[in-house]
DNA sequence: GCTCTACTGTTTATGGCATACACGATATTG
DNA sequence: CAATATCGTGTATGCCATAAACAGTAGAGC
């Protein structure tokens, strides 16, 4: 029923009768901490202690401005996400929107891969995570689609967008982990499923290694586009069984 | 290079050369105490302590079994999974196969949406995965797609459930945590949306609102068929332009 | 001006966690 | 039978989130 205390904080909606002692912190550069500590050293070592460190302030101080750990990550991923881009752009329709929509989610999201690590504890209701909902809706406009067919559709793409980059994080972690280029972990792959599987029990598996998919560097670019005209063009299947409004 | 010792637990590759005492568990037992506990309290709970409790053993015993937590939960993901159904079916074209190659996923993730919250460290390479992608890659069969774009194209349907999933487990978390059915919680964010946007700067986020989308209870099935709809849509118009072999 | 009071950041304490290490018990191998 | 590798356990370390008690600060009301 009521909704959690940072949500109200984000949202500008607490007051602050300045009574006591002037402020020695923000939220905003608490969070702009964490992301430090999370973009040098992975979701793992963003703890109160280590974003308290690097504020050179104690731990529990930063529970004046914050009522828990996981009121902070949801700060996180809201400031992660950040402000939508303005959409759609002049010229669009509704697939050049929404296809923007996603990729601009990407750029953002990229920033801070580490960040899609913080499990979701529900739907989105902070201020850029509603922004963005917004911003999708109106590239939907004149699709005929309805409400419910919108958020669907909207669900569909973040959710694609958020794995995508999920995938890539994992590797950017074997990365710092073990000292091993991207291209490595992926051959490293490779040769792993090679090692574990035979020919017989697994042929599909095996024409897959023979085409050396796992050889080839750099394929995020080109998966997440094909993704991304996957679903476009199931909705626009969709969409062109409704009159255009 | 090399894989984790759990890996090689999972596909066999270990002796054990029966010199010390006889054990009084197994890596089944423990991976069952542990969906035990995390069925019933979330993964949160789902501690070493918790799960040697659960066997009625000390904790570090697990430690003879397992070389870390890591290795546990990623023991955990395939033990979830379970091994795929034998796909397709005799008379499945590629669509109908790769169908119910997500929807039984779904089914099998279903069992433990908890489970989803596990961390993923890289691509899948224990025995059910690795089983599951070979099925799906026979679905496959006959598409005329090269290989990287039918690894592309279950890695999109993969994510999609995961991540369909795993929102449902955000409401039964939300059930558990605030004594709430999952209507309940899901009208709730309607309400917090419409207390917090207005509708001069929200105007079709106030359009959902108004079509009461955040009022109609289990659209969790709809929802699910309509992503995968979209998908194998998107597909669909890949498959045409290539000749079928 | 002065006092009251709400708020500040800090220190200290608690309970949980993963896990390294050393120990005595055990069962197979020579 | 003796040697040894492996078993399960108890103890200890260091990290974590966070509750509680405390002294200093600055605005509100007189």
């Amino acid at each position: 029923m009521e909704v959690p205390e940072s949500v109200e904080i984000a949202w500008g909606l607490r007051e602050r009768p300045g009574k006591g002692p002037k402020r020695s912190l923000s939220l905003e550069h608490i969070v702009e901490a964490a992301l430090r500590v999370g973009s040098a050293e992975g979701l793992a070592a963003v703890s109160m202690s280590k974003i308290a460190a690097e504020l050179d302030v104690s731990t529990m101080a930063l529970y004046r401005y914050v009522s828990s750990k996981g009121d902070l990550l949801m700060l996180i991923t809201d400031a992660v996400l950040g402000p939508p881009p303005p959409l759609p752009e002049p010229g669009d329709d509704w697939r050049q929107g929404v296809h923007r929509w996603g990729a601009a989610m990407r750029v953002a999201l990229q920033r801070h891969p580490w960040s899609l690590r913080i499990p979701i504890t529900g739907p989105g209701i902070m201020p850029n995570h509603v922004a963005w909902l917004e911003a999708g809706l109106r590239c939907l406009r004149g699709t005929g689609l309805d409400a419910d067919t919108k958020l669907a559709a909207l669900l569909l793409v973040n959710g694609f967008v958020r794995t995508e980059v999920a995938l890539l994080a994992d590797l950017q972690d074997a990365h710092r982990t073990s000292q091993v280029t991207d291209e490595e972990a992926l051959s490293g792959y490779g040769r792993s499923l090679a090692r574990l599987t035979d020919a017989q029990r697994f042929p599909e598996i095996h024409e897959l290694l023979e085409a050396r998919v796992f050889d080839k560097p750099g394929g995020e670019d080109d998966e997440f586009a094909f993704g991304m005209e996957r679903i476009l063009d199931g909705l626009t299947v969709l969409v062109a069984q409704k009159p255009p409004t």
